[in-house]
DNA sequence: GGTTGGAAATTA
DNA sequence: AATTTCCAACCA
């Protein structure tokens, strides 16, 4: 009799065994999907283990799901690996990685000889090597790029593009269907369950070789994966918000090493956190040829100095010079949809935590607190650097910068976009507005800042740049940083960026104006003495619960535990969202140099999370991006 | 003795 | 995650 492990998609640490019948046996293989009986329901779940002998009663597997393994053995592992360093259940990281629920069904006999052949040949000098392009030029990263892929591709491989969001996809698709032709599958998760479904049965036959989507093709079914690009690997949008909470840059690394096959990495201004390991030689760059253009010209304006608050002299002009040239200005301003800061309009200082030097938040009731810690003070009445009396709370309602342009630009086709309007709205129709020249000036949030927009434009402003700057995250100067860079990159060669700061003197603003590659040791050095990341990795632990009593008894029970270990963290404190939708949330931050010291201290302190009605539930993000 | 609400255990 | 089991507190 044949028995299995069986992976289901639920927050449980073990798997469960079954007894295969003996009319499946020669058909459930590891990587199958079967459907097994579940207390009192049926649940789909993968075998990942087969076993000789039961040393219980078990119950039957109900039935086979697919005409063959949905998972292969290298995706197994990969699965493995995701569970083990995001803290999730091998369930719930191999669901993830296939994105249909229905029956696989495979008419045609699949040639199954290539899959074995392949693992032969893997032995390449660039297996399982990561490495990073910097490419200034657009042109520049396309002809790398192709040049890469055909290189792949001749030999009998096939490659995935991941990009960022669902929106980057046409442009890349278009690109690549002219160069080789129609051998593109698409796979990102606003597909509808049949089109996911032929394009995941596309790959596995290859009769495409190319896959382009989001997060989830890095999972695509090919059965000789030989690369993977990612492209702006800086992008937020590569970490998942959900379980497993995976980043895709590491996810994309470990496939590599897995199946022997290189990534590259492709960023105008890399995070952090690649720099610093191409800097290490853990990633290798990829030269390009110095073809620097010129730049647009990029200006610093000091609010201090400035009457105006909201359009200063200089921006104001420049918006003129473009009207007169009938040329596209935009103004930028990101509304922070959360959480205020308090900064002195006469020294241009914000308020910042003593212990995480990151923007304090600025509560209604006059309080001042830091949610990486929990510090918390009073806010002052005067400006503790330079004791003037013009500390205001900022981040909230900068909103009259579109009636401020229509009494300064009278005559002016003025257009606002933010998510208010929609962002589907803000998507294509926008872009073509932009491009046949109905608007003069475009007001907007990130949500505008997209290479098919910028490059119309021969102006832009940031409204404030200190917004941005002064996020409770230690990663504001990067974001800040990467946002003002692919503006600059983008807009027209001759065209202007104009920054308007509290804090002119800062290098996040310097290094775009001046010279953009002093910006990573300045901001290596900044992380060092914090022990922020890359220097340190962090983990967060999420409590949530209905009572709060209660969260806050089971995050003090953590941290003691975490004390008597020795492991270095931070809180617990109250997240930036401190209660949603009834349930009141506490983090703890866990550090160390080590991620494999994070997940042993992590080990046995969390369920990958427990539930009943009034229990706090705990779950870990390793690597987090944004602490909400 | 019986009901009940919340925590703990169980799911193969 | 979703139930079932366990257990102590409360009541008449």
């Amino acid at each position: 009799m044949k028995y299995i492990e069986v992976a289901l998609n639920l927050p449980l640490k073990m798997s469960f065994r079954y007894r295969v019948p003996t009319e499946l046996a020669a058909r459930v293989k590891i990587g199958s999907r079967v459907l097994v009986p579940f207390r009192n329901r049926n649940l789909k779940g993968f075998v990942t283990r087969e076993r000789k002998k039961g040393e219980r009663k078990l119950k039957d597997v109900i039935k086979l799901v697919d005409d063959f393994p949905a998972i292969s053995r290298p995706l197994l592992r990969l699965g493995e690996w995701v569970s083990q360093y995001y803290h999730c259940s091998l369930g719930q990281s191999l669901h993830s990685m296939l994105p249909i629920q229905r029956s696989l069904k495979d008419k045609e006999k699949k040639v199954e000889g290539k899959k074995i052949s392949c693992s032969g040949n893997l032995a390449q000098t660039s297996g399982g090597s990561v490495f990073l392009l910097m490419a200034e030029e657009p042109e520049e990263k396309i002809s790398i790029f192709l040049s890469l892929t055909k290189d792949v591709l001749a030999r009998g491989r096939q490659v995935v593009l991941v990009v960022p969001e669902v929106s980057y996809i046409s442009s890349w698709n278009k690109l690549i269907q002219s160069e080789y032709g129609n051998c593109v599958a698409i796979l990102h998760s606003r597909l509808k369950d049949r089109e996911r479904y032929v394009s995941w049965m596309r790959m596995r036959r290859e009769e495409a070789y190319f896959a382009i989507g989001t997060r989830c093709v890095l999972f695509a079914p090919f059965p000789d994966l030989g690369l993977i690009v990612l492209e702006e690997e800086e992008n937020t949008s590569y970490k998942q918000r959900e379980v497993p909470r995976y980043h895709a840059r590491e996810v994309a690394a470990r496939r590599g090493k897995i199946e022997g096959f290189p990534v590259v990495l492709m960023s105008q201004s890399p995070s952090l956190e690649s720099w610093s390991r191409a800097n290490k030689k853990e990633y290798l760059p990829i030269s390009t040829r110095a073809t620097r253009k010129a730049h647009p010209q990029v200006e610093i304006i000091d609010l201090r100095q400035e009457e105006d608050k909201v359009l200063s002299r200089s921006l104001e002009e420049a918006v003129k010079e473009a009207l007169k040239g009938n040329e596209l200005a935009i103004l930028f301003l990101d509304r922070r949809g959360f959480s205020r800061y308090l900064l002195c309009q006469d020294c241009g200082e914000v308020l910042r935590c003593p212990n995480c030097n990151i923007g304090l938040t600025f509560h209604l009731k006059g309080a001042l607190s830091c949610h990486y810690c929990g510090h918390e003070e009073r806010s002052p009445l005067v400006c503790p650097y330079c004791t003037g009396n013009k500390l205001r709370g900022k981040g909230v309602g900068t909103q009259q910068v579109e009636k401020e342009a229509k009494t300064r630009f009278p005559g002016a086709l003025i257009r606002r976009a933010d998510l208010d309007i929609g962002p589907s709205l803000a998507g294509s129709a926008l872009k073509d507005e932009v491009i046949k020249g109905k608007i003069d000036i475009l007001i907007g949030t990130k949500l505008i800042i997209k290479e098919e927009i910028l490059k119309e434009a021969k102006v832009v402003g940031i409204i404030l740049a200190d917004n941005l700057l002064n996020l409770p995250d230690f990663r504001a100067g990067e974001r800040l940083f990467q946002l003002l860079v692919k503006i600059k990159r983008s807009i027209k060669k001759e065209g202007k960026m104009l920054i308007q700061t509290y804090n002119p003197t800062h290098y996040s603003l310097r290094c775009v104006r001046d010279r953009e590659e002093d910006f990573y040791p300045q901001e290596m050095r900044a992380r060092e003495e914090l022990h922020y990341p890359p220097h340190f990795h962090w983990a967060r632990v999420l409590l949530e619960g209905k009572v709060e009593a209660r969260v806050t008894e089971a995050s003090q029970r953590i941290s003691q535990k975490l004390g008597e270990k020795g492991v270095e963290f931070l809180g617990p404190s109250p997240c930036p969202f401190a209660k949603i939708k009834g349930r009141y949330r506490y983090q703890l931050i866990v550090r160390d140099e080590n991620p494999s010291r994070i997940t042993g201290s992590l080990k046995g302190e969390t369920g990958y999370s427990s539930s009943s009605t009034n229990a706090v539930r705990v779950s870990v993000d390793v690597d987090p991006q944004e602490l909400m």
